[in-house]
DNA sequence: CTCAAGTTTGCAATTAAATTGCATCCACAT
DNA sequence: ATGTGGATGCAATTTAATTGCAAACTTGAG
């Protein structure tokens, strides 16, 4: 286990076990957000349900967010610290039509749009669609 | 059937019938977008598969948008003609986790953000989470 | 080191929404 | 008025998310 994921798991108190650190690891090592479908392709040996509940678990403890980018299933990332200080009000995330994969611009910010009256808000989700850098022409 | 209910589906050459005329003019009517099933209550009768493709034939012509609000269930708005101009662009929209109802935002503009280089944006997705203005204390 | 207590895991089953197949029915252009 | 392509109802299917439960773990106290 990498010494990255063994403080993340040690500093947020979640049991170390061999699904978490590979989970863990899994998502830290990729450069865009991943559903359970595609961690279960990476670890054919783990289960469904662990794997739901693992990144259930890793949410609840703010390692992770979930990302609802209008494909048919939820994406998950690993929290950036620039994100984590924000990470319940602020999530942009870029979902590119080609390859079809989902990134998180944590560090990225945006103008708050004014609400209408008597309007608060708690959290903004921006899901921006387009073409990635990775598949420009 | 009101002239704009009539007017509606003839601009876009829908073919007129019973179930289209009165799920389009309950959401016409409503204040706030509404699910698959918050239809099916309103008009018991109609079978589900019905306004499935109902709302998927409005949807394929630009009458009305679909709304991914981090809820369940899909939600569905007619397009106000604010709306209609950006209809792929731009879609404000805010959900009160007090009255669990979600709202358009047609007339509301946001700054644009800054993509990071090469990356080209086709459209905006935004959902606000919050309190509305009927459930402010 | 050993063990108990509380967690996590695997497997199977369930939930819940979205979506489809197909035979029948209906809107509307001619 | 009528034929035809599209709309509908009903039942079944798909797909992702979610849960129940007993067995297998992790960890800290002794
Ligand atoms: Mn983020
Ligand atoms: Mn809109
Ligand atoms: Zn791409
Ligand atoms: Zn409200």
């Amino acid at each position: 286990m990498s010494a990255r994921t063994e403080q993340l798991l040690k500093e947020k108190k979640i049991k170390i076990t061999a699904n978490r650190i590979l989970i863990l690891e899994l998502l830290l090592n990729s450069s865009h957000s991943l559903s359970i479908a595609d961690i279960e392709e990476d670890l054919p040996w783990a289960d469904r349900a662990t794997i739901f509940r693992t990144l259930k678990t890793f949410e609840d403890n703010a390692l992770l967010h979930a990302i609802k980018d209008n494909e048919k299933s939820v994406k998950y990332a690993v929290c950036s610290d620039a994100c984590q200080v924000d990470h319940h009000k602020i999530h942009p995330h870029f979902h590119c039509d080609v390859c079809g994969n989902t990134f998180c611009l944590s560090e990225y910010n945006f103008q708050l749009p004014q609400l209408p009256d008597n309007y608060t808000a708690n959290k903004y989700s921006l899901i921006i669609n387009g073409i990635c850098s990775n598949c420009q022409k």
